[in-house]
DNA sequence: CCATATATATGCATTTTGCATATATCACGC
DNA sequence: GCGTGATATATGCAAAATGCATATATATGG
């Protein structure tokens, strides 16, 4: 099989997983987090991006920016993110966790970061280094580069 | 930053990539395809597990077993993909990529591999050949192992 | 043969989604 | 400064997708 086949079957199993993961329901639950099957993954998003908009994460995600704008405007209602404006542009309005936010991902983190580290338990170190390493420098790039032009 | 952040952060990346390319119109247009958001990455997903079920694809995919029924269904209905009884389960119905089917997907595919190598161009083939192999080992495993039991 | 589990399908209410549209602001050329 | 087109966000609305409950057929294991 070629090298991008092989790649391609490995991205799509990744995406499956984190998508699975996203809305599981035991990881959630042990989180002690209860929450629509579509926010948690923006939630996520926003820990991961502080300070990201609107308008970023619906390229982000691959979603509509009228979906991302209401389930926004959800998560604030939860007090689980705030808004606030964009200091140099205010048209904009910045995302990030607000305390109760920060609360709720903390655990999250804290399960995941144990259960990958019982995944990779019997991975040396270096691999498991260089597995991450390479990952960084691949999703790095560009990857909208050589896709033919415009959306719609 | 912890590897498993730094890993968690590429996964997500990955499954943003992946989830963007599913239902990427520029993509699936230059494959001359015309399809539905959600029925895309179910088509994929046949093209890379033929014989799979509606179970184990729901499994997959993190979606109700109903809900991967019903657009089984549109699939078939559009000719994209065959249902054929399952030899030692007849309530079991297994997905292959009809002829029409696996025409687009090789028109996909072709696309893809293009557009991957030109993302890998300035790679050496060591990276990228160690990349894959690591993901490949990755994912390989069971990753719902160590998740606790479902709480509700 | 019976009880329980699995594979799929469908009715139904709810949620999610995208498009069209609207408003406010920005960027830039004049 | 002013006009023009682009951008960020929000919302009405209809359509699509989703999950749950339920139903049927088949399988599996006493």
């Amino acid at each position: 099989m070629h090298w991008s086949d092989r790649l391609y079957r490995s991205l799509i199993a990744v995406a499956d997983l984190v998508n699975r993961l996203d809305i599981d329901s035991r990881l959630l639950s042990a989180a002690g987090v209860k929450l629509d099957r579509a926010l948690f993954p923006l939630l996520a998003r926003v820990a991961m991006s502080p300070g990201i908009n609107v308008a970023e994460m619906s390229n982000l995600v691959g979603r509509d920016h009228s979906t991302v704008s209401r389930q926004v405007v959800k998560l604030e209602k939860l007090g689980l993110i705030v808004r606030t404006p964009d200091p140099v542009d205010s048209r904009a309005r910045r995302l990030h966790l607000s305390d109760q936010g920060s609360a709720i991902m903390a655990k999250v983190k804290a399960i995941r970061r144990q259960w990958m580290e019982g995944h990779f338990q019997d991975w040396s170190e270096k691999d498991r280094d260089d597995l991450v390493d390479l990952l960084q420098e691949m999703i790095g790039k560009d990857w909208q580069t050589g896709i033919p032009p415009a959306r719609t």
